[in-house]
DNA sequence: GATCAGGTTTGCA
DNA sequence: TGCAAACCTGAT
């Protein structure tokens, strides 16, 4: 099926912006997504058209939220204001990258491996943990393993998480698993909590600290206003910002921000 | 072999 | 309250 997309869209760049660590770009040119127990293979024809192998059905429903294109990001651009040029060029290199709705669990889980982690290393540690643990499944004639639920994980020991290459974040991982399961904490039903409040209930998982937290918000939760500040967007304040947070000007994007000044100051040059 | 990689926790001023 | 040091592991 041809779909058409006319705001920012850029695959490479979404794939590339570290807010996901599954989707990969295939030896034919494809990008293949997966979500839940859905695959999706896209490919750019050019003009804003992709080839997508899913239903309308499945388009509609799935992964046209999944890609967040419902939002303008054109516009999200354009409400930058001249004065503020390092975020005026980021946004303009980092052009058509967009904030994926991804799942809750998966991204506290993977967010919790990120720590300390290059993302080659998080890539690799995620795909064990669903090879070891997730749910085998078939679309459109291609196996693949779904991102495993809390029940799938707690079947797994402390050991078999250190296999996943986790090292001192399998505890935290064990964890997490075991509380999220004792309390049958349904982490799909903290979408409609506050800010403020969805980030103090991230912070009781252990391991989960503020930049995972707001990882978590902004990936797994959309909440587009929190913006995580790592290493890289510590440099760029040091560096550009005289030292002064500049997410304060974008109360209601500064995860977007954050995003286009991540994707820059690790790709200039 | 040392250092670093999308941090968090712990312990001690 | 603030600041190091320690922590698994793979890559450079």
């Amino acid at each position: 099926m041809i779909i058409t997309i006319h705001d920012d869209f850029n695959l490479q760049r979404i794939i590339d912006s570290g807010q996901c660590f599954r989707p990969v770009k295939i030896p034919d040119g494809r990008y293949r997504f997966i979500t839940g127990k859905h695959l999706l293979h896209i490919q750019e024809l050019g003009d804003g058209r992709y080839e997508v192998d899913c239903s309308r059905w499945n388009w509609k429903h799935t992964w046209k939220p999944y890609f967040d294109l419902n939002a303008s990001y054109a516009a999200i651009r354009r409400s930058i204001p001249d004065s503020d040029t390092y975020l005026t060029w980021a946004a303009e290199y980092s052009q058509g990258i967009r904030i994926l709705r991804q799942d809750p669990w998966e991204m506290l889980i993977t967010f919790i491996i990120s720590q300390r982690k290059s993302i080659p290393a998080i890539r690799s540690a995620v795909e064990m943990l669903c090879e070891k643990a997730g749910t085998l499944c078939e679309e459109g004639g291609e196996n693949f393993y779904t991102f495993p639920r809390p029940g799938e994980l707690a079947r797994l020991s402390e050991e078999d998480l250190r296999e996943c290459s986790l090292g001192y974040r399998a505890p935290y991982i064990y964890q997490t698993v075991k509380r999220v399961c004792r309390e049958k904490i349904h982490l799909s039903q903290w979408n409609s909590l506050p800010d403020e409040t969805l980030m103090e209930k991230l912070l009781e998982f252990p391991g989960v600290g503020i930049k995972v937290a707001n990882c978590t918000a902004l990936f797994g939760f959309h909440r587009i206003s929190r913006a995580p500040i790592d290493v890289w967007i510590e440099r760029v304040i040091r560096e550009h910002y005289g030292g002064r947070n500049p997410f304060v000007l974008y109360p209601e994007t500064a995860g977007i921000m954050q995003q286009y000044m991540f994707y820059y100051i690790r790709n200039e040059r």
